[in-house]
DNA sequence: AATACCTTTACGCGGCGTAACGGTCT
DNA sequence: TAGACCGTTACGCCGCGTAAAGGTAT
């Protein structure tokens, strides 16, 4: 019979965590002194204690190594574990490797002094109630006159804003040859009481998008939009849909530019392999 | 001025979150109301907050954020702790591809049914004083003589041996040509008094060995030895020493072969690229 | 009587989720 | 006045390290 501190030494356990497994049931000893209540453990404890260690070893967590010993040692349960197991680890390192994708490509960015390095986050922009008003424009700047019509008629239908509320730009395509922009604005709601021939309500799904938050200018936004766009195709990811932005603080709210706060969002999903044309 | 359930929907940062971050620094509200206590954020801070979400994404931690943010933007100091995290995530992804390796081994041995998958275990015999005898046998159920010519020596010189001993044989290498095992048992001492001609006194460096602990007779020692000397070249190690043995219980201690209880040790260091012969 | 070893109890780490209990706003 | 929102405090997860306070063996 050995005391916790011999067994310790010869299974290479620490006392603690030899303490810690009877707790859990995972190594009792042999046998507990009734008086002292000093634990006593067998030499033949000692294959149990390092095949403890191997488990561990292999990335098994201490309750699943209950389940291992519990189990009976039948080898196709045995098996089923290490699959799974098998399945959890490259399901981690795959997500490390895009961690360290993105680390590598960030490195590669500070090269260009660029303000957004390590800014832009994955995020889903959650479902929501809109109304929305799209028209064709010959500028970016008359973006402006899209959101007042949008403005004067919710007035007019008096449409109920919730507190926090998002506007949101979508641009649905540039034609070059007739100089045309094809923008949409969308205001959340709360609800809406009355109809439109102007604008249209409607549920916009949720959707994952790439994001960027930036204060200032809109004149940062062509750069701001090149930025995502290289992110997007270096990160693995690939366009799934119109870009948008969300107007925090908006001429609406504020007159100094730089008080602007806009969010780019480039929705995306993971690449898919090649597309055959 | 935002209030927290606003905040959180924008930033997609939790309440409870938002609340933590303040608490530790990382994002502390616009303004606190002095009587209500309640948060208030500005639409200025979501930049900030969605960067705190784009480095966590990285892999960053809380505190590492933190100092992102205090340490001012400099692209120096910015890009040495991207480049750091690079390095951790590198390592970290290196140890799970070794974990991975030895699952993938293991399912491969579930086929065999062998009774040992997944007993192996890397760890380090630590640094030791023994008393140690080394000769020739012709065979290895010869290895009882050494044992005893080693037990009675050590009785005559009263040498005190501590409450945990180790009870070892090296194999030191077998000349095919002579039919002799050259073997060297030793055990481990608390004190050595006096000196003998057969015997010798020296201390034994910690050693990193593969180590697999079964029970039962020595019939069981070929197959064990096979197993871990593929799992070391499979595991992507290689040998760096004398293989011994530890024997917990022995014929010395129970008469039953069955009771017996071995462990078997393979020195190793990690394998180094190919060796020009 | 000193020392080495044993016992139990409990806190800390990190990044949250969750819940209990009570005050505030509309 | 209800109900949505805010506040603080605190526990659980997981695998250990660390330590305090006290009993036991030699």
């Amino acid at each position: 019979m050995l005391k916790i501190g011999d067994f310790s030494i010869l299974s290479s356990i620490s006392i603690h965590m030899l303490r810690h497994y009877d707790e859990i049931g995972l190594l009792t000893p042999d046998h507990i002194d009734r008086f002292t209540g000093y634990r006593y453990y067998s030499e033949e404890q000692l294959p149990a204690a390092n095949r403890i260690l191997a488990l561990k070893s292999l990335g098994f967590a201490l309750k699943e190594i209950t389940r291992f010993l519990g189990e009976s040692p039948a080898e196709d349960k045995f098996r089923q574990l290490l699959e799974q197991k098998e399945n959890e680890k490259s399901n981690e390192i795959r997500f490390l490797e895009s961690q360290l994708l993105r680390i590598r490509h960030a490195i590669l960015e500070t090269e260009t002094k660029n303000e957004f390095t390590g800014c832009i986050v994955v995020k889903e922009i959650p479902k929501r109630r809109v109304v929305s008003y799209r028209a064709k424009l010959r500028e970016y700047s008359q973006e402006g006159l899209l959101w007042e019509t949008l403005n004067d008629e919710c007035c007019r239908l008096k449409v109920v804003f919730p507190g926090t509320e998002y506007n949101t730009a979508i641009l649905h395509g540039v034609d070059p040859d007739h100089e045309e922009i094809d923008v949409e604005v969308q205001k959340t709601v709360e609800r809406c009481s009355g109809s439109s021939e102007l604008l249209e309500f409607k549920t916009v799904e949720a959707e994952l998008v790439a994001s960027l938050i930036f204060q200032g200018g809109y004149g940062k936004l062509k750069d701001v939009n090149e930025y995502v766009a290289g992110w997007i195709r270096e990160n693995n990811w690939e366009l799934n849909g119109n870009i948008f932005n969300i107007y925090h603080v908006s001429p609406g709210s504020t007159e100094q530019e730089s008080g602007f706060v806009t969010e780019v969002c480039f929705p995306i999903r993971p690449r898919t392999g090649e597309i055959v044309s």
